[in-house]
DNA sequence: TTAGTTTGTCTATTGTCTGAACTAAGTTTT
DNA sequence: AAAACTTAGTTCAGACAATAGACAAACTAA
């Protein structure tokens, strides 16, 4: 039985404003006359709401806008300077840092690269970006609303790092850690769920429904989006999907599966194809996917048969996807996307030919627009959305 | 952004009748007292809202129950004869039909064979169950309050089915044919989401949120329950599983991709298996899976190992399955589920054996509970619910 | 008998949405 | 230029559902 709860005049209140400020947050100028229409509120009602919102500084007034043969309307917009939010992207070899006003706009941006550090280290490290990230906030009346942090590994439903294999972390509670040292709300989410809330707040997945974001960096992560909410599953561990079998004698994968797909179709797999060649111009060199795609670019036949490759593999495993969970929108994000031209005509053969009719009806496969901003984005995102909802909750009794 | 709908004081009082209805269903006796204590509501409120339940001869009051210390609480039950569903399992050489009272109990039921009828010939005999089952419905207070059928096949949105293969039906408005004929609701869904539902609702499923029902058959179906809600994907095509690639160099599938699930992991692969062993003694056999199973429990170790290769495949799907939802439950049902005995062991060694150990943290694998009857009664049930809605939404204003 | 507990009803109060009247400010028609 | 019509936004009485708290009923325990 669903866990209910139950339902009075303030959570009528409550989700009432909250369909307000969204309709206002989603059309960048919009008149109360309007929201009224499409909400299917009283415009009483909606008078009021606004004029609180208003009084909240979380929307702005301006002056009239164009009459549509009657009197004109009074202009209305999210006032996005009313705080100011901090994502933070924690990858394997970098931290990326940002600064954006609550509509996602970037403000201040910063890049640090970093290798092998210990636990301890990166830390440090992460601390004197948020440092610096703090330093460039403005004067607001809200002030800086929270702290996002993604991060390239399992996150629980409890939001504590369980396992990040490749930054060596296990059972992190990073949230507890900044939120006592910053004392501000602290959001962690795994990089594949933020890339994908990114990608649809501002992104290629704008107006979409049900989305599949694929992260393919170093692993492959899926970020699943259903009827507009993150799909996390029962303990926070949905998305896996780089250690679905697709080879079932294939090789051997560090998760304990064998023949999993995320062997075949990431970056790990491009760069383990180039070492196959073994051709000495390739041989001496740290080899990165920034140089695969020059020699691409140069019309390297070897390199592109690798890329056309992981391109069909990537095929394989959407399809899959596609088949099981029936989406509107599959985009191909993180550092992969950069290949895009070599990858989509076989990533696109593959599923055209082995997918059943119905399943393409209607289906869209999209690289993502924000490639490296991503899952800073998200995480900024996210803060911003736990912010307005436990404000609206803060100023309605109970 | 959500396509919200407007809250009212009517939607209120809706849902929070709703919350007590489901109170009063979830536990077959209950006081007005118990039900403001656990749904957080005002007693006055409840006692009102129950009240009106009560002339709406949805619930029953008895006499005075046990004693806590205190005046005697007012026993209140659901009024499960308020009503009658019928369910039809609609598969490809059977028809099984039956009437459940509001809370699923099987009153009648009724099981016919057939093989290779026309589509107009598979109308008539469902006619005639449908014709058969209304005759054994009783007087009550709403009489028939719906149909439901489960077909072997996909089912969109609207509600039409758009491809049962193996009935060689394609777009066929089913829920409009049999709404004119007998002016009652009808509800179609595909076998697999029933039986999901019926598992969730009366059979090993209880209290689970998040389920995968495996529905193992000629093909494989999955019925995805999360968060207590049926996913049916963007247009109503999710859980194809049985199509997912797990062996990319396997062999080509009717569906037009290659190395199906379900090619490897359902009665169609043991019989095929079966096949493949060229023995005398099966050769001239129509051969079934119940002849396989006798075979079986005769210790017949060619016959075991077939089954057992089914098993590991089937661990392989359902590991996939596992890194993908994370889900509470898995439940294996339909047919398949008579092998359990030969299936079990391989396949939970393979999921021991390959998956991560977070993903089988609070994991629960079982064999479905209902077996033959879960898609009729699945979709029986969700009559009721549909009903139950309808009904709320009639007697409160708008 | 008395005090305390639990169940359930009743009533006044609160607070929200709604509809309709109303004001304000424009456009179009005559 | 005046009149008629449109559209935007405000105000206010009315409807109604949940709530708190008083109350009655019915029981237990001492």
């Amino acid at each position: 039985m669903k866990a209910n709860k139950t339902w009075n005049q303030y959570v009528v209140k409550q989700e009432n404003k909250m369909l307000v400020l969204d309709m206002v947050r989603a059309n960048s100028t919009i008149s109360r006359a309007e929201i009224a229409n499409r909400t299917g509120l009283n415009k009483g009602t909606v008078s009021s709401l606004v004029n609180e919102l208003l009084e909240e500084k979380l929307i702005n007034e301006f002056g009239p806008g164009e009459s549509s043969g009657g009197r004109k309307p009074l202009i209305l917009s999210f006032n996005h300077h009313a705080g100011y939010s901090i994502g933070v992207d924690l990858g394997v070899n970098y931290i990326l840092g940002m600064v954006t006003d609550l509509n996602g706009n970037i403000l201040f941006e910063k890049h640090s690269s970093i290798h092998h550090l210990t636990y301890e280290e990166t830390l440090e490290e992460l601390y004197q970006m948020i440092d610096t990230l703090i330093a460039h906030t403005q004067e607001s009346p809200y002030g800086l609303i929270g702290i996002g942090v993604g991060v390239p590994g399992i996150v629980d439903k409890s939001k504590k790092i369980l396992l990040a294999p490749n930054l060596k972390w296990e059972n992190v509670d990073l949230k507890m850690i900044l939120e006592n040292r910053y004392s501000v709300p602290v959001t962690i989410e795994n990089e594949a769920n933020a890339g994908a809330h990114a990608e649809r707040r501002f992104g290629i997945g704008k107006g979409y429904h049900n989305i599949l974001y694929i992260s393919v960096g170093i692993g492959i992560g899926v970020g699943i989006i259903i009827q507009d909410e993150l799909y996390v599953g029962n303990n926070g561990f949905s998305g896996e999907f780089g250690h679905m079998t697709i080879e079932t004698s294939g090789e051997k994968c560090s998760c304990g599966n064998v023949g999993c797909w995320e062997l075949y179709a990431s970056e790990k797999a491009l760069l383990r194809g180039i070492e196959g060649l073994e051709r000495e111009d390739l041989m001496h060199t740290e080899f990165s996917l920034e140089h695969i795609i020059t020699l691409a670019e140069q019309d390297d036949q070897q390199i592109i048969e690798i890329i056309e490759s992981v391109g069909k593999y990537l095929g394989i495993g959407i399809n899959n996807m596609i088949n099981i969970f029936n989406p509107e929108q599959v985009i191909i994000g993180n550092r992969i996307a950069k290949a895009q031209p070599w990858l989509q005509p076989t990533l696109t053969k593959w599923i055209e030919e082995h997918s059943l009719w119905f399943s393409q009806k209607d289906l869209q496969i999209d690289f993502a627009e924000l490639t490296t901003h991503s899952t800073a984005l998200g995480v900024a995102a996210f803060s911003v959305e736990i912010f307005l909802k436990n404000h609206l909750q803060k100023v309605t009794k109970i």
